[in-house]
DNA sequence: TCTATATAGATGCAAATGCATTAACCTTGG
DNA sequence: CCAAGGTTAATGCATTTGCATCTATATAGA
């Protein structure tokens, strides 16, 4: 008996549709975000974990497990966020290798205007599309897929 | 009153576990790729769309517009597939400025290996955590998230 | 204490991407 | 036939990513 082993047709639809659809709708929100004049994504994400830490910063260590972003990634971009004035860089005092980054004032503006266009795609790509009770269950069976699985 | 317009949590719940998740997945697949040494996803994208044209082969513009890449993506990714031998390049009788693309013996070959791999991820992200019917839901929920939307 | 190892973060260099433009060819209207 | 405009594909250049490595600090073990 050979090592064949094809995944099932419904594991292949479901999987190739998870990959469209989520380029495309990322695509839709980047484009909507750089019409705007505003930096991309990936900005965003970092600026929201940041706002969410509140005044205590985080370190990049922990941004790197909150988003999925690789740690020369969370590195340069943390860079370029505080080229821009939108992080800034503390010592830390126990640990003389890292700093904790905290969000700026500008900071927290610029994640307000990004979530203005942000969210408005959301609602528009996702929200509209589907009943609250749909994307429960879009949510439920998505987060089956997560590692670790989620529950809810 | 004002424009707010914040989406409902479920959007944004499930917004965000298909961002998530679609990433997460899509890495885990890259590199299960990278690890049998065989070339990254985009190339196994293209190479499917090729294999399944036939001898036939598709002009660059139709990968453009049955994949999801930029047009500059895919002069590019043809150029490296060319130089590696898994495509060839013909002039077009009646329009001379394209050309088409065919896919080669040893292209049909590293597709075979890369799907013996990609295959056995999307059965292990996928197929294993979900029942048969549970993809299909999925599947047709995402459907609905497509644009222009899919009705299966 | 002193050495070995682990962790946090930055960086040099090569490859890939994005953007704008260009080159080549086709089509259409006069 | 020719000019104007459209389509197909490639490419120069700047930015970003990926990989490997490197520096600095921290921790654990002899």
């Amino acid at each position: 008996m050979t090592e064949k082993a094809t995944p099932s047709p419904e594991a292949i639809k479901a999987w190739a549709r998870l990959m469209r659809v989520s380029r495309q709708l990322m695509e839709s929100a980047e484009e909507a975000l750089k019409a705007a004049g505003l930096p991309p994504l990936a900005w965003y994400d970092v600026l929201h974990e940041l706002a969410e830490a509140g005044e205590g910063g985080l370190r990049p260590f922990q941004l790197i497990e909150r988003t999925l972003f690789a740690q020369y990634n969370i590195s340069r971009l943390l860079a370029r966020l505080e080229a821009d004035g939108l992080v800034e860089k503390l010592p830390v005092a126990d640990d003389g290798r890292g700093h904790t980054i905290r969000i700026t004032a500008k900071g927290r503006e610029t994640r307000r205007q990004m979530w203005a266009v942000y969210g408005r795609s959301i609602t528009e790509l996702v929200g509209a599309k589907l009943s609250a009770d749909e994307l429960t269950r879009v949510s439920a069976l998505l987060g089956r897929l997560r590692h670790p699985p989620a529950s809810d």
